[in-house]
DNA sequence: TTAATTTTGTGCTATTAAACATAATGACAT
DNA sequence: ATGTCATTATGTTTAATAGCACAAAATTAA
């Protein structure tokens, strides 16, 4: 369900943000084609095969990306987080999603208008530098996933994905908690293996005193140990 | 080795390049920044962490890009063909190689300076957004990948490599043998498998004919038990 | 509050594919 | 031609992990 006009100025103002190369009449002209929504816990923003109608901006939450895969297996490609895009390789490939993406927590979107948004384009070249500079990393990144996935180990797979859960959303106050809250279930879609797997690799883990659990909140007790399970399998 | 001077013109005429949106005036500048190679079967053209010079534009040849896993087993995660680009998501992400690029046929590059090309970005946005495209199509295609290799069972990883080998190299003139003569164990990194299991499911599918295998000739017999295969596992 | 449903946790079994071993074949250099 | 090395081929064993079954706990709905 969505609620119009709630505030993602968010969007505009991130330093951090492929706009911030845009002058603030530029800006100006992208705010007059975007649209706000807001997204409850768990609903689709959009889906594999729907049609892109503009750059979605996430200004507030948190979503998962994923592909359906072998009998509806998901694997999970990305998580976004605010200030972050979503749905922009579609777009720009001129092509329907070839992934779903979900709110893993209530998030407040905007949407930039196609038009408005490739028009913006041909006008700034410094803007189509940073598009092309973000979509070249994220191109590595999934590259090196690849590889991730298929080569490394179970404890190694989830190992690194608690490292990345830990860079993309850094802790709570409390120095250690990761703050992002999965299921057991997403944890297993993102790592590549089944939810039991992802469940009893947690708990060696922790019995390992690499992390702490307390129900869906997971804490990195030892970094260090961490990144070599995840190096060395 | 390195050859200097030799043609590698088709790079700027060819109509399915991102250079077809260049003016005349600017394809000559671009002309008057780039230099030839010329590489040995085997040859390695980069390596994973060096850093790129420019825009590398595979002229004549057949190129496997592909990365070092656990314990240096490679995968590969792309397939060139002239007239096609290597190397760019590095150039274009401002960061080294992860992946290494080696010819596995005698092959011509030309490489067109990194500063220049840059220039041209800024100065033609249409060619920017060409490259935009070219990106996002390619971290579709890496993200598909990551499922199918993860997700499939051997069989269908290796159908959906022979599939793919057809879809970008074609036929030989009898409209059925590959035109790319790769060894069992490049086949078997492509396709994230042992060499072994690369070896063994080729015999099968030749057994139950639905490809022949002649040494490295492989001959595509039924596309849709293979298509099949690929899908259903 | 109770009932229903989902999520989490744990043990056991079956299956897949890797690892290993060993030939056979083919390519290449001397 | 002859030896060396890489590649291809095939059989056997072993390890990893998916699949399944079931119970406990937590969450949601009635």
């Amino acid at each position: 369900m969505k609620h119009k006009d709630i505030n993602c100025e968010n969007c505009f103002i991130s330093k951090s943000s492929v706009f911030n190369v845009l002058s603030d009449e530029q800006k100006e002209t992208l705010r007059h084609n975007h649209s706000c929504s807001h997204y409850k816990k768990g609903e689709v923003i959009y889906k594999e095969g729907d049609k892109p109608t503009g750059l979605i901006c996430l200004a507030d939450g948190k979503v998962k990306i994923f592909k359906e895969g072998v009998g509806g297996r998901e694997q999970i490609v990305r998580m976004a987080k605010p200030v972050g895009f979503i749905g922009y390789r579609a777009l720009f490939a001129s092509e329907n999603y070839i992934a779903s993406a979900i709110a893993i927590e209530d998030s407040t979107v905007c949407n930039i208008e196609k038009k408005a948004l490739f028009e913006m384009l041909e006008k700034n070249s410094e803007f189509a530098i940073n598009i092309i500079r973000s979509l070249a990393t994220e191109l590595g990144f999934s590259n090196s996933r690849t590889v991730t996935l298929t080569q490394k180990h179970i404890r190694g797979r989830l190992a690194e994905s608690l490292i990345f859960l830990m860079e993309t959303y850094g802790f709570e106050d409390d120095a250690k908690t990761l703050k992002v809250y999965l299921s057991r279930e997403d944890i297993a879609n993102l790592s590549n293996m089944t939810t039991s797997n992802a469940i009893r690799t947690l708990s060696t883990f922790a019995s390992e005193n690499v992390i702490s659990l307390d129900g869906r909140k997971i804490s990195i007790n030892d970094i260090r140990a961490l990144n070599k399970i995840s190096e060395m399998g």
